[in-house]
DNA sequence: TTCATAGTTCGATGCTAATCGAAGCATTGA
DNA sequence: TCAATGCTTCGATTAGCATCGAACTATGAA
């Protein structure tokens, strides 16, 4: 009885601890090579090459090649999604042994995370709007609070404008170095454009690290507490 | 290397074969004894038992007693949207190796899939509301467009009470008989109370069938053709 | 009590897939 | 041309797990 309803294949396809690891490793956004994402995972390279065709094979993930590197991104958003989903599932039925987080301070203190402020001040974003009761969470998933949607307004975010996408406007994501929700969603990275916007933090090139200027964290500090 | 992040032990449980039969046929809302469930993997009833098993420990179903039959329900609204996100992309990436549909006609025409219409008239309520411009797909999902927006609240559907919700407002869930999408998420739930509401249709009891009257099929023709 | 149905536990089997060592390409740089 | 790095292919090993037959428990009906 080999034919089964296709959610099989794919899940099966992030089902196995190595594959999830790298793929984890990818939600940060940036494109990793194979011999990254075998670090990552804790296997060798000719292991992660195969899972790695796997992935490919089936469009869970996509290559790009660069001189002798092959670089890897996922393959789009309901990747992206999907993994933000069972991570909050993960997260709810207590299966948390979660991965030990990156060594860099600078890393964990604030990175993206795909498109959204993760790592300890991502954290603390989400914990503050929540005391603020600008943003509710529950076993259903986030949303914003009727003051929340004041609170975006007045921050110069288009809530109309994002709630045409097709995306949703808020959404827990499980941070990877702690093991506490931030916000994902098109909402959280609506966030974080206007803190670039703002001027108070930008990305560093060629890095996952998100550098607040000093004034910029003094900001982000009184938003976040009430 | 076998500690890795939670969701490879989530994704797992949902990327056997049997297991994704069992889960796909609980997406119908219908609580599903241990037997029935072993016929619609098409296991004998001791591997179900097994599987079962697992995905109880695991908290993907929840068992109820009653007499001597055990019926089983998704644990949650993630696990339902967990589904419907593995669905999308195993049909983008075009594993579409679909289940044997339910061999009831009634079935197929129109039944409930966890809370939104499914079946046939599913699918033509999801090409309808394409075809007069009032939703619009692409690969990021499916959103309402302004024109859509008014239509709603014309409708008698309450979007921003939706809205306050955690659930997205608009997704794609594939059909289990049909091989083409029809509309979930909390609009798509709306519009189905709606359908009750307005008298056109019923939910028959200890069924997932849904049953519209001669008059409310008309309605319903109606409002998906332009 | 006896029988039937629903479901589980146990044990044995067999298949699949993850893993790594070793060797093979391919690209870059000297 | 040679060496080094990045990545893949091949082959052998191993471990895990899905599967089912058979026997067992529990609930309900006659």
């Amino acid at each position: 009885m080999k034919e089964g309803p296709d959610i099989a294949r794919v899940a099966a396809l992030l089902g196995d601890p190595a594959r999830a690891n790298m793929l984890t490793a990818l939600m940060s956004g940036r494109a990793l090579t194979a011999t990254e994402l075998a670090q990552e995972a804790g296997v060798t390279p000719q292991t992660a090459s195969s899972h790695l065709a796997k992935l490919e094979a089936g469009q869970i993930v996509k290559p790009r090649k660069e001189g002798r590197h092959r670089y890897f991104t996922l393959s789009g958003p309901d990747i992206v999604e999907a993994l933000e989903v069972l991570m909050g599932i993960a997260n709810r039925v207590g299966h948390n042994r979660v991965r030990t987080g990156p060594k860099d301070p600078e890393l964990r203190k604030a990175r993206v995370c795909y498109d959204h402020l993760a790592g300890d001040m991502g954290v603390a974003l989400f914990d503050g709007l929540a005391k603020r009761k600008l943003i509710e969470s529950d076993l259903n998933g986030v949303a914003l609070t009727p003051a929340g949607i004041d609170f975006a307004n007045m921050f110069g975010i288009d809530l109309d404008g994002l709630r045409a996408k097709r995306r949703p406007l808020c959404r827990e994501c499980l941070d990877w170095s702690a093991r506490q929700s931030h916000l994902a969603g098109s909402f959280g990275a609506a966030l974080l454009d206007r803190f670039y916007d703002l001027g108070w933090a930008r990305r560093l090139p060629e890095s996952r690290i998100v550098r607040f200027s000093d004034a910029g964290e003094k900001s982000f500090r009184d938003l976040i507490n009430p």
